[in-house]
This record gives structure tokens, C-alpha cells and sequence, in this order.
DNA sequence: CGGATATCAGTACCACTGAAATGG
DNA sequence: CCCATTTCAGTGTTACTGATATCC
């Protein structure tokens, strides 16, 4: 029998969907319920992500941004290509490649053939940060959200991968 | 066969998820595909919503506050239990609030015992507009994401919830 | 000329911190 | 005295719009 002040509350969102029967509102709480844990599950293991990321002064995205760039080929892209890619705002895109190049993490160059676009490449500081960052977020079993995610990365992803389906963000 | 620039592109995180095993960073691509797919579906969703919401002049958070605050019995509560509840700054919530008070859905009273306290109760015009709102999040399957997910928000929820539980953010 | 690319200025929204005022 | 509740001022980050310069 639990303490008082120990008493397990309940989930917000289990308290909602049973309530919601009792109550005059229209139609069923799936929408509610669907972008509330949504949003919730977001804003939980963002915060998570980012005080990972902290220790190496990396923003959530430059972390993406900078993983990105390490897988591709040549280790440098467009802006453009990169904001769509990881559907980031271009001129978030900016400001971030101006923060990464401040770091010394990526540099700006030419584009051999386009004269209007610019490329963004990984510096060797840069891959070396996102090798530290990314091995950090893999043994960190120890506390938090995200710990508790460890060896639980993969189901999340999966279970996302449907409902991105759904919505049409896996081909396009 | 795909007419040329009708070629459907690939999920840049599937493309990420094969890549990694290519490259020589550390670790597995888990955290990086989770966290990933986790902030596409989260714009994509808010996006969506935050556009099903425009027509009544709602923001995602005044929607959330005004459909929890018709759930509760007596259709008040403290701005500090709606902050904890729905996982809100309690900053943010004095200003949604004063939103919401503006525009005639809600209304401060002061609270019957403790007096530091503030209660917010929705006003009749607020509760019509909850209607409304969740109204119109039924019965959009015309077109958009929330459109596709039209019927997929219970499935949706119910990956969350798992994932959710893992991270203790279902009962606390 | 239309369209794409990157950048910049300005605006807006939201989270956060720290302080204040009030009161349990 | 300590803590809880709400509000306010100020800051920082990011998304967005619109404008610009450049170039395919």
C-alpha cells in the first residue's frame, strides 16, 4: 500500500482518455491523445538529447547536421540540400553553419560548377566531434530518458517508421 | 517506371541507416534514427495541427489547455496543475492564459482557500470552441497529414504509449 | 525572364532564468 | 523560516516572412 505523498499518479493522457467518455465532447480522443504523447515524448527526450550534447557544445542541429554530413561521401553538400534533407529552415540552416564554422567544426567553400551555392564540408575537428558526440549517446545506460531509451533506440525507431509511413515522410 | 524527376526519393533516414554501416563512426545508427525520426514526426504532426487549429484561432497549446480544462470536473483548475499536467512552463501558461482570457474562452477566479493560488475556468464561448475544435480534427480526412492519420491517431498513440512507459513518463 | 540559392533584416513565438509579491 | 504560486522583466533560440544579390 503506497505511502501518501508516495501514491503512483496516473498518466495525464490515460486520465484524459478515460474521462472523455464521461463528457458531451464530439467525437473520440484519438487526435488529442495521438499529438499529445507526441508532444510530450518530443519535448521529453529533446531535453535529453540536448544536455547529452552539451558537453561538446553542440546544438540538437548541429548534432544532425554534422552526423549527416560525416555519412556523406566527400563530407560537404549544399545548404539547400541540407535543409530539405533534414527538414530544417534554410535560414536555421545558415545560422547554424555559421555557429559550426565559428567551432571550427565545418568550413564554407565554392561551388565548383554553381556559383550561387555553397558548400558546407567537415573539418577533421569536426569528425572528431561527431564521433565523441555519438559514441556518448551510446553507452549512457547509466541515467535519464535517455538511458532508459538505451537498447530501446531501435524499438522507438520502428515503431515510428510506420506512422512516418502514414504520413508520407518515409518516400517522397 | 518512374518518369525522370517523378523518381521517388528515398527516406533520408533510410538512407542514414544504410549508410552508417559504411562509415567508421562509432556506435550504432539507434540514437541518431530515433531522435531523427522522432523530430520529423513531431513538425510534421505540430505543423498539421497547428494549421487545423488556425480557423479557430487557437494555438497547439491553448488547444491542449482548453480541451484538458473541459475534461475536469467543474472545468477549472490551478495554472499550476495545468503546467505539470500538460508538461507546459509555468511562464507559458500565464501567458496562454491571458490569451485565452482575452478572447473570452477563459476566466481568472480566485481560489476559494488558498489564496496565492489562481484558478482558470472555461467560460461557456470556451467550451463551444473545444467542440468546435476537436469537431474538426475528427472529421478531416480530406487531405494533409493529420488527414492520412485520420483513423491511424489510436495507432499512433498506442506505439507512443510504449515507448512513452519506457521512458516513465506514464506513471510518475 | 522565371526559378533556384544563400544571406540578411525584422518579427514572432516559446522556453528559460531570476526576481518579485503574496501567502500556506 | 521555508516553500508554493503566480506574475513580470529580460534573454536566447528558432521559425518565418520579405527583401536582396547572384546566378542557372
Amino acid at each position: 500500500m503506497p505511502e501518501p505523498g508516495r501514491m503512483p499518479r496516473l498518466d495525464p493522457l490515460a486520465v484524459t482518455r478515460a474521462r472523455w467518455a464521461e463528457q458531451t465532447l464530439p467525437g473520440d480522443p484519438w487526435p488529442f491523445l495521438a499529438t499529445g504523447s507526441l508532444s510530450r515524448l518530443h519535448q521529453i527526450v529533446s531535453r535529453a538529447l540536448d544536455d547529452r550534447l552539451k558537453p561538446f557544445e553542440l546544438s540538437r542541429t548541429g548534432y544532425f547536421l554534422l552526423t549527416t554530413l560525416s555519412l556523406i561521401k566527400g563530407e560537404r553538400a549544399r545548404l539547400g540540400t541540407l535543409s530539405r534533407y533534414l527538414m530544417i529552415h534554410p535560414t536555421t540552416v545558415t545560422l547554424t553553419v555559421d555557429q559550426l564554422e565559428r567551432a571550427g567544426l565545418v568550413t564554407r567553400e565554392r561551388h565548383p560548377h554553381d556559383r550561387r551555392a555553397t558548400l558546407v564540408r567537415l573539418t577533421g575537428s569536426g569528425l572528431e566531434r561527431v564521433r565523441q558526440a555519438n559514441a556518448a549517446l551510446q553507452d549512457d545506460a547509466a541515467e535519464g530518458p535517455l538511458g532508459e531509451l538505451t537498447g530501446r533506440y531501435r524499438k522507438l525507431f520502428e515503431a515510428l517508421q510506420e506512422v512516418r509511413a502514414a504520413v508520407g515522410d518515409t518516400d517522397f
